[in-house]
DNA sequence: CACTACAGACCAACCAGTCGGTCTTTACAT
DNA sequence: ATGTAAAGACCGACTGGTTGGTCTGTAGTG
């Protein structure tokens, strides 16, 4: 059984995901969680509260499984897909967070944006380093700037939380396979055949085709 | 010399751009315009006609230089290179248009809301087409489904909104030769060396290295 | 009796949009 | 050229409705 708290923010997720945090009044998120103005303030200081515990609740989520990646594997051609992989999972569990996330943190008063902010940058630099690294260790191209490479990549999987849906055409494993497949094409070398078709080739999307 | 209507286009686009469309107020874009409430009723219908305003004209431009770039090109490769290439400048020319764009549409009525639709699907689908050209003629790997790559691109490419700066450190141009590189190693199969080093080979950024 | 968890009436602030009015430019007849 | 009337451009006080947040009260629990 979920405490008021929960149903708060499992409420307001739905709203906020339809409506954007300023399309959504406390109001109307009070009536869907069937409580009143006295019970949403007694377990949130102010509305910005709200928004700031929900991005936190995913973004330590995907920092979290990023490090597990990351200390597990040990090629880097393994902890980007790994890294990958978990990032666009994400977007399947946690789809009205991220979306809040991306629409309205720039709304938040500075001391909450502070922290926010930290937790996306530490993520950022954990896949810049490992395109730093995958460079210098000769498994990925030499000639790509890594942190323009590392823009692109979080570009392709953020954008999912504006079209992913559910039920779409497409599993979410399906998207991380495909998206791991592009992205894997662009850093690795084309002449050293061996290698990289060893490392394309991933089965469990294509298998299905 | 500028008229009422653009310094008030202008102007809320450099509030909009810091604060979101919720984040200013008709009052704050007044005052920054040197205007009153009665010059802005009389130039726009709502504030809400200010932001649909805001959206055309840019989609409109990008729809524009997309439809130019698919028809002065025959090859799907050089199609999609000049098609990725004008997508990213328009971020140098656009971006605070973009960044309300994409920020605040979701607050628009159904009748603004549709027209944006529109064009957004338009432009989404000259890419899918020339992916599944490129496919069909035997440019490109066919085992990629072209809804996803289609995505992926749009993604990468749009989010640059969230990071591109003037005086950053790449320019936009350096910016498009490395994502279209990044693109083309994706699209293009990882055998056909002769072909696919030739295209892959972009001489403005990499030669400055 | 003290404490938590919640209820809901209430309020001050704010905001998009209105409206009667003024000033400036245009159009046209004399 | 000059008078004049209509149209367009702009002003800013005002309003009606809404919103985030407060405050007093109360039911239940230990």
């Amino acid at each position: 059984m979920l405490n008021l708290r929960d149903k708060i923010i499992e409420q307001s997720l739905i709203l906020f995901d339809e409506n954007g945090f300023h399309g959504v009044t406390v109001k109307q998120i009070v009536e869907a969680s069937n409580t009143s103005k006295g019970g949403f303030y007694h377990h949130f200081h102010s509305k910005e509260e709200l928004l700031f515990v929900i991005h936190d609740a995913f973004i330590t989520y995907v920092s979290k499984e990023a490090k597990a990646a990351n200390e597990t594997h040990t090629s880097p051609v393994e902890k980007i897909q790994a890294i990958i992989r978990s990032f666009v999972k994400v977007f399947d569990l946690y789809k009205p967070h991220i979306s809040v996330f991306y629409q309205e943190s720039m709304y938040l008063k500075p001391e909450y944006e502070q922290q926010i902010k930290k937790k996306r940058d530490e993520f950022k630099q954990m896949i810049l380093q490992v395109i730093e690294e995958g460079q210098r260790m000769g498994y990925f191209r030499k000639e790509l700037p890594p942190i323009l490479t590392t823009m692109a990549i979080l570009g392709m999987v953020n954008w999912i939380y504006k079209w992913y849906r559910r039920d779409g055409e497409y599993s979410i494993d399906e998207i991380a396979d495909v998206f791991i497949d592009l992205i894997l094409h662009s850093l690795l070398p084309s002449v050293e055949g061996e290698y990289r078709s060893q490392m394309l080739t991933i089965p469990f999307f294509y298998d299905k085709k």
